[in-house]
DNA sequence: AACCAGATGTCCGAAAACGGCGAGTCGCAT
DNA sequence: ATGCGACTCGCCGTTTTCGGACATCTGGTT
């Protein structure tokens, strides 16, 4: 029996580990760009990792140093080329959840409008669970229509954190509601 | 018009009965070796044995002590000689048979790698199905690649029989499924 | 010499189950 | 009347499961 990983490269090339605020990070990067960002425990979290741990690629060092500032308060805009593996429709999602700006939240459906699949609301939310780079791409920044948090691979208690380390003021403590400044993408 | 039965040798020199816990099984030699043990009602049981019956033969004495330990759970390992007539095939099968322990299974495609034959699977299924000598050359201990018991030319039930008294526990009923502690022949 | 059957295994396509949802309905309490 | 909440049902891409069609090899039969 196999599980195939779709949403990873075949080859990764350097990883490394970083310990966040928000506990233990790993990163990982092919020829091509960064490659993956989880959380340790994630849903979906690769594992052992067949790879060699490099602690000084010059792409995973830049990466964790603007993690470092994000994680911080201050307004950082990243900048390391992804290498994003998946189906083309996740594709499709992942890239969209790029223009969803810090302090912003988008939803479900206002993803699946933005990919062109108004409908393919339930199919969004699996995509943008199997989001290989946590926070960079922004998968935290996607609630409910209603307003709650509706979920996280990392579980809801980084996004909570992710949200207010970005500004907003939660209220609750399950999937709880958020008070948005804006909502990006109408 | 004569069916041959190739898996019997020409000259059996002595024969004799014995009541298993699965039944009345019919035990035959030669000169040369044990070389018949069959299931009552099973496939391929020669039926009238041309041949006097013999109930002090010291082979076929043993044969059934050690049977009879075997089913009462006891670790057995048989140790009269066999004398098996077949197709060179057939009994390089056979012997690749003899190699499988107790407590394991293999498949019949790690059977048919293990004779050199990789893609002669049906073919390996045919000639475990000839086996003379049930139990002592332990075809129970063949099933399909996916954890199937695929057959018996003793009745399926006999086979779950037999594998649950090495230790394995069953699930289902039909051609089920079995959970092996380790697949030998690699 | 050709043919067929068999105690399999692999592959491929179809079908069903599964989600980090949302909109609409229905009941209940204000 | 209004409003909130629990519930149902439709939506759609992915994953898993299931079933049928072949490939493949030997032994027995014609």
């Amino acid at each position: 029996m196999m599980t195939s990983l779709a949403t990873l490269p075949d080859r990764i090339t350097a990883q490394t580990r970083w310990q966040s605020p928000l506990g233990e990070m790993l990163l990982a990067r092919t020829p091509a760009g960064l490659a993956g960002v989880w959380f340790a425990g994630q849903k979906d979290h690769p594992g052992a990792l067949d790879a060699p741990e490099i602690d000084d690629d010059a792409l995973l060092r830049s990466t964790i140093a603007e993690l470092a500032a994000y994680f911080d308060g201050a307004p950082v805009a990243f900048t390391p080329h992804l290498d994003l593996h998946g189906t083309p429709f996740q594709r499709a999602v992942w890239e969209a959840l790029l223009s969803i700006r810090p302090g912003t939240t988008s939803s479900y459906a206002a993803v699946a409008r933005a990919v062109g699949s108004p409908n393919a609301v339930r199919a969004v939310g699996a995509a943008v669970g199997k989001n290989p780079v946590s926070v960079i791409v922004p998968c935290h920044r996607v609630i409910g229509s209603g307003g709650a948090l509706t979920g996280y691979a990392g579980g809801l208690d980084r996004k909570r954190t992710l949200l207010k380390l970005e500004g907003f003021r939660i209220e609750g403590t399950g999937p709880s509601t958020t008070v948005a400044p804006n909502h990006a993408l109408a």
